[in-house]
DNA sequence: TCACTTAATTACCGTTAGGTAATATTTTCA
DNA sequence: TGAAAATATTACCTAACGGTAATTAAGTGA
């Protein structure tokens, strides 16, 4: 498939790798850094790296408050929906 | 809306407290015990009677185990889909 | 290439996540 | 309503999260 010039439309997060590799993908393209996103996110920006190299004991809310700030929400629902 | 009888199809998360919710909902919908779901999932029941109840601190990895466990995945997109 | 920006690492450190196991509380239903 | 099942709480404990701040490394652009 091609990807290019396609908007994301949504990520199915399999792994705290997944997550970290999409929000970095996702930040680096609303050129924004890292101090952008751990001053607004009010992390360190200890947690924004970790994150983005998916660690996989990131809490849970601080990865929400990342989302937010990127403009993002999570969502669950049942496997293989597409 | 009358969501009676209707299945689930997705459930944005806001909050963990959103997050603990659904799962409780879900789980008790399948007919499992929490007991099922932290033999499944291996964590311990303090785990999910945490991640039910909305701690925000819990950690991702064990989140994501979890919902594969409940056989939901997890899903990143730009807020204000539906 | 070199200066500047961004990302990553490290040390220090208080707080706490979460496992187990025991106990208590609440819910369920025959 | 009473016993069994399910859920919640507690104590004990080790590993480690993540903030700050300083430092180092890597990336970038003129």
């Amino acid at each position: 498939m091609d990807n290019i010039n396609k908007p994301i439309q949504s990520v199915t997060i399999k792994s705290t790798q997944d997550l970290g590799s999409f929000v970095r993908t996702f930040r680096v393209a609303q050129k924004m850094t890292q101090a952008d996103i751990s001053g607004l996110a009010n992390t360190g920006n200890r947690f924004i790296v970790e994150l983005e190299n998916g660690k996989p004991t990131v809490q849970l809310q601080k990865v929400l408050d990342v989302l937010d700030t990127l403009g993002l929400e999570m969502v669950i629902q049942r496997k293989g929906r597409y």
